[in-house]
RNA sequence: GCCACCAUAACUCAGUUGGUAGAGUAGCUGAUUCGUAAUCAGCAAGUCGGCGGUUCGACUCCGCCUGGUGGCUCCA
């Protein structure tokens, strides 16, 4: 038998007879590796620890540790639950696909009568868990195309068949685990036993190849960690998320409500909400005024025709509303660039005004989809810090590098991190060939200059041009779409923008669609999940509450909240006939920063004694001196 | 929009295998004047999301609608 070299990752070079296996060779090492392993990497090609290896190469052995290995037993387990489901339900569900995703792995099944609830969970997991337990070997099988066909017609797997008809190779291979067999690519962990955290979460409608003309299946997510203490940290995350859910928060911290009868993705937003809306939104107003913008407003409603010209009435329409009146159509806005396009127009501009940068905290309206509405992060009215940045071509760079240097200055300022993604052109949408290789050309371009690592993102631009989107991640290492920035030379064109050059003539202007935090509803759901609800003090709608012990403290107390207020301090007061320790408690659970106590000492020493929200105290203070603390911490961002 | 599920007092939730409902918190009244996460007692509070149907009788079963939840598709 011929002979091959198998080079390892420590350099070492052994010699085999061909057609050994990455399992013989951890064998050869020792008993205990050749367990630990659950698939291997030849010459860079994930492979089964069965597969024969018929030539020499660098063999990498993948056991629970490697970085591959998290993502393959959750594929592996998604077998597994398939197999589980067959064997429960048998020829009432048909497998489909189940890959491995971020924190799990899910597996779509078709069935006309089988409903899965999730009462179904723990008898599907106990399955599982027998199955495991039965410590099956995982086996690779190859077949052609015909007998693979054949075969799952014979089963009644309408939509394995379906898939192999779509494949376009002669020879693919099969995984079996007793008597359940699977079309899958592998490579697979070696046997069932490997599987030994795994869980059920959720059930979800999902189409056929995600395509919504495609029949419904009935998708079981589930998610599978090396062992039971990855599992159990995993679930307390997500209990953790469940305590943030800004929606939760929302409620209890009296922020915003909706209301049917409103509406649906309406948002009303209560007095605190709407102050932290306020906070935000003169934030913004300072931070753009401070960049070089200039602050415009436009309507709510513009005529039909226009929007009919700029494109959105065939490419938006679905998204948005219309009304007539007086037998002339209005659409109410979805976006505000056509507002400041006319803005730009209204007189004529040299090339020495560029860039103009106009900017609105503009409300827009968008129909979106009932099933899509979530809380604060997809709504149907909501504001954005909308910018337009018209500008020569020349100038392009310089401007999308400034909106980046924004975007970083924020994203400081909140404590959050976020990555960058070129999404290209879409199927749908306006404009030249030459003109969008432009635009996506300046884009890259930037993000190349500026060095951060981006991703790309094949036709997921907008309809008008190529655009960059940042996404922030916040304090649970979850990734939210806020900030992005879109090049367009098509609506300057459709508007007919112009401006004079240097040389007299009328030149085209090129238009940057940006926004920074992007949606404020959006944004501030996002903030309440972040903070989990403990706003920091720049931010929090009340920062102190000012606390008597007994009705003798009523009056200085009272001239203590009349003084931190006149001087900007968001302060509240609680004169109450209740005890210290339940006001403490409810100030607490209200997320206020400060709580500011008053006794016999502070009236007779005229100071305040803070509290803080972690329960840490202060020793006592003036009032101007804790107002000036207050001031100090608030223009720090802290 | 599609699939599944859910909707009981202001909030969180219990409950009735079809005979019209409770608890805690909040609210109100009274007592308590208290130093860093819940003082005590009493009172009041619901067309059981809306509209139809089945039934002697519907909060409970069925249908439609509205709103929500988890996903899919789509998106700031």
């Amino acid at each position: 038998m011929a002979s091959i070299q198998i080079e390892l990752p420590d350099g070492s070079i052994k010699d085999f007879d061909a057609g050994v296996t990455p399992h013989d060779v951890a064998l050869s090492i020792s008993e205990g590796l050749a367990r630990q392993t659950l698939a291997a990497r030849f010459n860079d090609v994930l492979i089964d620890t069965t597969r024969p290896l018929e030539q020499s190469g660098k063999l990498l052995l993948i056991t629970p540790n490697s970085p591959e290995a998290l993502e393959m037993i959750r594929h592996s387990c998604a077998h597994l639950m398939a197999q589980a489901v067959k064997e429960l339900y048998g020829n009432d569900v048909q497998v489909t696909i189940g890959p491995a995703i971020k924190d799990g792995f899910y597996y779509d099944f078709y069935s006309e009568n089988k409903k899965f609830v999730p009462e179904d969970f723990p008898l599907i997991e106990a399955k599982m868990e027998e199955l495991a337990r039965a410590d099956m070997p995982i086996e690779r099988k190859v077949m052609s195309r015909d007998e693979a066909i054949a075969m799952f017609r014979a089963k009644g797997e309408d939509y394995k068949v379906e898939l192999i008809e779509d494949l376009d190779q002669e020879t693919l291979s099969l995984y079996q685990q007793g008597s359940f067999i699977d079309l899958c690519r592998g490579p697979h962990v070696p046997r069932t036993g490997v599987f030994k955290a795994f869980k059920l979460t959720s059930l979800a409608g999902a189409y056929w190849r995600g395509d919504e003309k495609n029949a419904m299946l009935q998708r079981i997510y589930a998610t599978a960690f090396l062992n039971k203490k990855d599992l159990k940290t995993h679930l307390e995350r997500l209990e953790e998320a469940r305590k943030r859910d800004h929606r939760k928060l929302g409620k209890e911290l009296d922020l915003f409500s909706f209301n049917e009868d409103i509406g649906g993705g309406l948002v009303l937003w209560h007095p605190k909400g709407a102050l932290l809306r306020t906070i935000i939104e003169d934030f913004e107003r300072k931070e753009h005024l401070k960049r070089g913008y200039d602050i415009v407003v436009g309507p709510q409603l513009l005529k039909t025709d226009l929007w009919k010209m700029s494109g959105h009435y065939d490419n938006y329409r679905e998204n948005m509303y219309f009304t007539e009146v007086d037998e002339q159509g209005y659409g109410i806005k979805p976006m505000n660039c056509l507002a400041h396009m006319l803005i730009y127009k209204a007189k004529p501009r040299s090339y020495r005004n560029l860039p103009i940068r106009y900017f609105e905290l503009g409300t827009v309206h968008r129909h979106e989809k009932s099933g899509v509405l979530h809380g604060l992060l997809r709504v149907r009215g909501f504001t954005q810090d909308d910018a337009h940045i018209i500008c020569r071509p020349d100038q392009i760079d310089a401007e999308v590098k400034g909106v980046m240097s924004f975007v970083r200055d924020v994203a400081g300022i909140f404590g959050f991190n976020y990555t960058m993604e070129l999404s290209t052109r879409p199927q749908k949408s306006i404009g030249s060939d030459a003109d969008w290789e432009l635009a996506t050309c300046a884009l890259k371009n930037a993000l190349d200059d500026v060095g951060e690592p981006y991703e790309i993102n094949e036709g997921d631009g907008a309809f008008y041009g190529p655009k960059i989107d940042v996404k922030l991640k916040d304090a649970l290492d979850r990734e939210w779409q806020c900030a992005t920035i879109q090049c367009d030379f098509t609506l300057p064109e459709r508007f007919d923008l112009t401006y004079t050059g240097q040389d007299g003539e009328k030149h085209r202007p090129v238009m940057l669609h940006r926004v920074i935090v992007g949606s404020i509803e959006r944004f501030i759901g996002v903030l309440i999940e972040h903070y989990a609800g403990s706003f920091p003090l720049w931010l929090s709608p009340v920062q102190a509450i000012v606390l008597n012990v007994t009705d003798r403290q009523a009056e200085y107390a009272q001239q203590v909240f009349d003084q931190l207020r006149a001087v900007g301090v968001r302060v509240e007061l609680d004169l109450r006939n209740e005890k210290l320790g339940f006001k403490i408690r409810e100030a607490q659970v209200a997320k206020i920063p400060y709580m500011l106590v008053i006794g016999d000492r502070e009236v007779e020493d005229q100071t305040v004694a803070p509290r803080f929200r972690d329960g840490s105290t202060l020793d006592s203070l003036s009032v101007t001196d804790f107002a000036a603390f207050v001031a100090a911490e608030a223009a720090a961002y802290k």
